[in-house]
DNA sequence: ACAGCTATTGAGATTCAGTTACAATAAGGT
DNA sequence: ACCTTATTGTAACTGAATCTCAATAGCTGT
């Protein structure tokens, strides 16, 4: 967690940019829970906790290109609208599947997928900066009930 | 196209459901051409090719549920907040990459990674209805520029 | 061919995620 | 400590998608 704060206090140097109190309050609540979150679900969890009774939303939704870019986070999938993103350090990478029926949320990693992937960019000469992979299906538990 | 149509026919048939003029015309402009699409632009076609001259937007977002369990379209990718969908039939599987810069749109298919997904859904017994892969990056042009 | 049930339609209001405008504040180099 | 200007919060706004509701029109049985 200290990690990512440091992390993005460079990123605001290489950057002209002014590291906040607000920020780092955003970076710390992301990285305190090992979950998936997006906007609306991080600004509840900052106010429940009293943290800080007011940080608004807005600042939020600026943070997020940058975190982005300066690789703290990643988007994971969305969710009926909302984008929902994970951060990356300390996290080994994986992606999504999602069950259509209980929502549960299933990380996987291939390497080889990943490797394939890399590959197939290679051969077309595009420089790949993320990706989103997202199955979308019936989880073993859902099935069953289905089948009855 | 009247594939299509047809296909969709037999989809209300089975599910008591009314088949319309409108969702018709939705259906063949879908089919007409062979390209990405969110609702607005196919709403705007529509309007444009003077076709019917009365189509609500409302009618296609209403239309869409269906015309994805019907098995006729899918989610491609969304761009800037709306969800871009591609119609199936008479069209081989693909994914999509896509130019951070300009924007470009290009399918992939790699057989392999198709069936690397379906042996690991396999393996943990998840049921795949739908996958959606994108990857974003810099096309061979766009690197050639930012290199300069 | 007709009647009646009810799915479907379009218009307009509504929701909700995300963005923008702007005045007040505060970070950080000097 | 000062001064420039990036950042903040409030509130208004945009744009995609959904909901409400009265009017319309498919389909089924007769």
């Amino acid at each position: 967690m200290e990690k990512a704060v440091q992390k993005f206090r460079q990123y605001c140097q290489d950057n002209g940019m002014r590291n906040t109190p607000e920020r780092e309050l955003i970076i710390k609540e992301l990285y305190r829970v090992d979950e998936h979150f997006d906007v609306d679900r991080l600004f509840l969890r900052i106010r429940n906790r009293h943290l800080k009774l007011k940080l608004s939303k807005v600042s939020i939704y600026r943070a997020i290109p940058h975190l982005l870019k300066a690789g703290l986070i990643r988007e994971a999938f969305s969710d009926s609208g909302a984008i929902c993103y994970e951060h990356v350090l300390g996290h080994d990478h994986h992606d999504h599947m999602k069950c259509l029926k209980c929502g549960e949320v299933i990380e996987f990693y291939e390497k080889e997928i990943d490797e394939m992937q890399q590959k197939m960019c290679d051969r077309i000469d595009f420089e790949m900066v993320w990706h989103v992979h997202v199955i979308g299906g019936y989880c073993k538990k859902c099935r069953k009930i289905n089948r009855k």
